[in-house]
RNA sequence: GCUCGGUUGGUGUAGCCCGGCCAAUCAUGCGGGCCUUUCGAGCCUGCGACGUGGGUUCGAAUCCCACACCGAGCACCA
């Protein structure tokens, strides 16, 4: 039945109900990828929190944290936390160069944490609530080892440990805690319910023995450690958090900790959780230890290397982070898994620096072609779009190099932008003195072009690697960190203007 | 095996709770046109989607059931 129809069968079955539908007025909203926050009027103010691990610098995936947390943060006027969740000096050690990296990777995004705290400076903490909990009879010091203790969970069998009482529980605690245990013989676990349909929910672990000593000198002592369920839903509520927003590989984190705040009788956050984001136009998994291993090959240059789908790589190429933030917010916080496309950063960059940059010639592997009988220079704009900004001025003493693909055939004209129309004849390009209605009217194509003697060997570094090139002379005025557009290839940012000029290409 | 999520154009997203101006929004992408001394910007325009099968209903993207497919958890990782 067609909507048409649909209304008139309506308007003969509830003619009322016609007439409030036809009322109801459409609300246009703001196109809001994000939405309103779960039960956001229920909190006197926002409070969210990152919760990174400190084991390596940031990949695109990380940024999606802070870009929609810091959204929400803005929106709200809130509150943001940023915690390190630094408790697994092994498995997930720390790179104690990795806190500061990824507070400056914040800082780019365009946010700035109220507070930043390290899970490993609160382990005093994480025991005094441990000990709290076992007074309340919600966890008890396992021996089992980690094989029979699953096996007995699967089967929804409690062990043997769990009948223990609270005294000799809690004198076992205090002998993990003075590291009097091996790793592997000892855990403190969560009572929750061992028979519980979902598996995952059974009598967890809480703490457990590490003997590898923290790499943050202050924590190094350290060896009875929290489980991030453990730590994490001590500090939420430490910290008054009101919002959690994670991803989907937490959802049973938060159904665990439940069991912890039901001993406590404290009030679970709201939660949200998103699913995982994968990025289009990289070869180089998006994951810190695949890419910490290529750079350890030597198949990636560095952490700022453009094949790598990290945050530094998209600094390097001069992409705002605010175009990541964009991005990034545009993908919302739907459960299922996401693909990012990289040209959603670069349109989202291409807006954002268009109209401050100024443009210029950059010629890919050129070939050389002798000029003859015109001006002495070519004085294209610095911006097409702004006049006021002036032309830039470029010698051509004799010869100019252009891209091979822009060399007409002979016989045929082409138009140097800023220039103007030449013939290539034999070998050379011969000043035709034919006005703009060439280009115009006769289809001339306008190609980019630099002096064949007075211009700036430069190196432009892309994902695809390398490409070698040759700029207009003008561009030894810009100095490192500033962004042009060269012409017909791209933006870019300027990395070094010395004798070897090396540019990062950002897209077209 | 047990448990928990998800499935709207190439990509992302809105709509789903509270069925009806939804032949489905917005963005990006791609194509065409205009403009332009850039393959950029701008303007105009086009392309393209409700996983499958049943059911409920006057009416289903929306509610119910089944199936398929994808993902996550069941760690002494985060």
């Amino acid at each position: 039945m067609s909507p048409a129809e649909r209304r008139e069968r309506l308007a003969e079955l509830d003619p009322d109900r016609l007439t409030e539908l036809t009322a109801e007025t459409e609300t246009d909203e703001d196109h809001d990828p994000l939405g309103e926050l779960p039960n956001a009027d229920a909190y006197d103010e926002i409070r969210m929190r990152l919760a990174p691990n400190p084991n390596g610098p940031w990949h695109l995936g990380n940024a999606r944290m802070p870009a929609v947390i810091g959204t929400y943060k803005d929106r709200y006027d809130g509150w943001m936390l940023c915690r390190f969740d630094d408790t697994d000096p092994e498995t997930k050690r720390p790179d104690l160069d990795a806190y500061g990296d990824i507070l400056d990777a914040i800082e780019y995004l365009g946010f700035e944490p109220d507070a930043v705290i390290r899970a490993s400076d609160r382990l005093e903490t994480y025991y005094e609530y441990a000990r709290e909990l076992i007074e309340l009879g919600g966890a008890y010091t396992c021996t089992c080892s980690a094989e029979t203790f699953s096996e007995l969970k699967n089967a929804g069998e409690p062990c043997p440990h769990r009948a223990k009482d609270i005294e000799t529980v809690m004198e076992e605690f205090e002998a993990m805690i003075a590291g009097e245990y091996d790793p592997g013989d000892i855990v403190l676990r969560v009572r929750t319910d061992i028979e519980h349909k979902n598996p995952a929910l059974r009598d967890w672990a809480a703490f457990r023995m590490i003997d590898t000593p923290h790499p943050r000198e202050e924590a190094a002592g350290y060896r009875c450690w929290p489980i991030l369920d453990f730590q994490s839903g001590i500090d939420d509520q430490l910290m008054e958090i009101s919002h959690i927003i994670r991803g989907i590989d937490l959802q049973d984190s938060a159904r665990r900790q439940r069991f912890l705040y039901e001993y406590f009788d404290w009030e679970y956050p709201e939660v949200v959780h998103w699913g995982h984001v994968q990025i289009d136009a990289y070869d180089v998994k998006m994951s810190t230890s695949t890419i910490k291993g290529l750079i350890a090959e030597g198949e990636l240059d560095g952490w700022d290397d453009p094949r790598a789908p990290t945050l530094a790589s998209l600094r390097k190429r001069g992409i705002q982070g605010e175009a990541i933030v964009s991005a990034l917010v545009e993908l919302g916080t739907s459960t299922s898994d996401v693909d990012l496309a990289l040209s959603a950063v670069y349109a989202a960059n291409r807006e954002l620096i268009d109209d401050d940059t100024d443009r210029a010639f950059f010629v890919r592997d050129g070939v050389e072609k002798p000029v003859v009988n015109g001006p002495d220079a070519g004085t294209p704009p610095v911006h097409p779009d702004y006049d006021e900004r002036g032309d830039r001025t470029i010698p051509v003493d004799g010869a100019v190099v252009v891209e091979p693909a822009d060399v007409p055939p002979n016989g045929e004209r082409v138009w140097l932008k800023g220039y103007g129309c030449v013939r290539h004849t034999r070998d050379a390009f011969e000043f035709t003195g034919d006005g703009i209605d060439a280009v115009r009217e006769e289809d001339v194509p306008v190609v980019h072009w630099v002096p064949a003697d007075e211009n700036v060997p430069l190196t432009l570094r892309t994902m695809d690697g390398p490409v070698t090139g040759h700029a207009e002379p003008g561009l030894r005025e810009y100095a490192p960190d500033d962004i042009v557009q060269f012409e017909r290839v791209g933006f870019a940012r300027i990395d070094a203007m010395n004798d070897d000029a090396v540019a990062y290409f950002a897209h077209p």
